[in-house]
DNA sequence: GTCTATAGCCAGATAGAC
DNA sequence: GTCTATCTGGCTATAGAC
């Protein structure tokens, strides 16, 4: 399963930095927060220097994109068969959540999602990849894990597609909140447990009597 | 309870169609995508005649401010005393969620809730804005409702705090949704009932046996 | 209150020498 | 591949006539 067409880009190469430097500057100012003279004062080259690399501006925020979107899920959980797990009820969810929460508090991906959100309302591409990834990729797992335990009889019976989202809203929101404290420097203690929390309220809220 | 000092402006005056004009094009654009010249523009007269009005950008965008944030959930339950409703249980968070709907697909708050999410990530201003009104008026509400839900044991024992926000983050997560297929022209029939659907299902998840 | 005119800045991008 | 130099255009804002 090669991993969506990542480009190859050599490590410590001109072109290298200058992604580095302009997911560093989008990650803050967004994608007319990072100018080509900030990116190009960041590297350490002129402006004009950029252009023996990208085509234009709009090219480096594409490869950004496809490098950004390539890793993060994939590794995780896309490629072990779901059925194995789901059977495993609440450890499923708690894994589930804990990868969510790694995610959201590692500065990469972190980074990542900064840009994807301030992107949001001005790119229908970004909006489309969004959808994808934070909506389509995770409803999608969920609900077949969801309708496993309830063939399982671990869970009570409901539209596995609504359990997905009644139990994936929450996690996205709760990352958001981290993500808005680490803008402002403020502590995310309050948050650090929130994660296993819902999962623990969620288990109680769907458990049967005989799994609980 | 004065109306936190919402700007007294004169409709169909030049200073009320900049607003108006301001609002449309920060809704689609952002902060920067309201330039003053796309303003004066829409408006009908020149850059220069906007600072008759305004003494320059960031104040035409605090006034926007200040009038959004004045009216929208004011109106709604500020004033009522929870008390009296939050013992009706279902009904009291079917309520609720049919507020947040209303709000979701009433056009004026679709493009407040625009801004506000356009901006999240530039301007620390409109981050404790957001912190406010999307999360702690709401979360301070619920959790005293589901306190006093939980005294009259019509719901299971839990942290308020907890309950409070798993039951609002689907409805924050299914506005943006909305949100998201409203700005891509694309149909939202399959969301038009998501917001009772999570009552019940939430009501399922916490009611006790003697309410249900 | 609105206009014309203009200042000053920063943006993305290109040409051509080295 | 990097540089200097330059172009074009959008931006916020001000001065001063009407």
């Amino acid at each position: 399963m090669a991993t969506a067409v990542a480009e190859e880009i050599k490590p410590n190469s001109t072109k290298e930095k200058i992604l580095t430097a302009a997911i560093e500057l989008m990650a803050e100012g967004g994608y007319t927060g990072a100018s080509m003279r900030k990116i190009a004062r960041k590297v350490g080259i002129r402006e004009s220097a950029i252009y023996n690399h990208f085509r234009n501006k709009d090219e480096i925020f594409q490869t950004i994109m496809k490098n950004l979107f390539s890793n993060p899920f994939e590794d995780f959980f896309i490629k072990r068969p779901i059925e194995q797990y789901a059977i495993k009820g609440k450890a499923y969810l708690l894994e589930y959540a804990a990868t969510i929460k790694l995610l959201t508090f590692d500065s990469k991906n972190e980074k990542f999602f900064r840009i994807i959100l301030a992107e949001l309302m001005h790119n229908q591409q970004v909006r489309e990849l969004f959808m994808q990834y934070f909506y389509q990729e995770n409803i999608k797992k969920l609900s077949n894990a969801f309708f496993i335990m309830m063939q399982h009889n671990l869970i009570r019976s409901a539209d596995p597609i609504l359990m997905a989202q009644e139990f994936f809203a929450p996690l996205f929101y709760y990352r958001l909140q981290v993500l808005l404290m680490h803008i402002d420097n403020k502590p995310t203690t309050a948050l650090s447990t929130i994660f296993e929390k819902h999962v623990d309220f969620f288990w109680e809220s769907v458990a049967t009597q005989e799994s609980f």
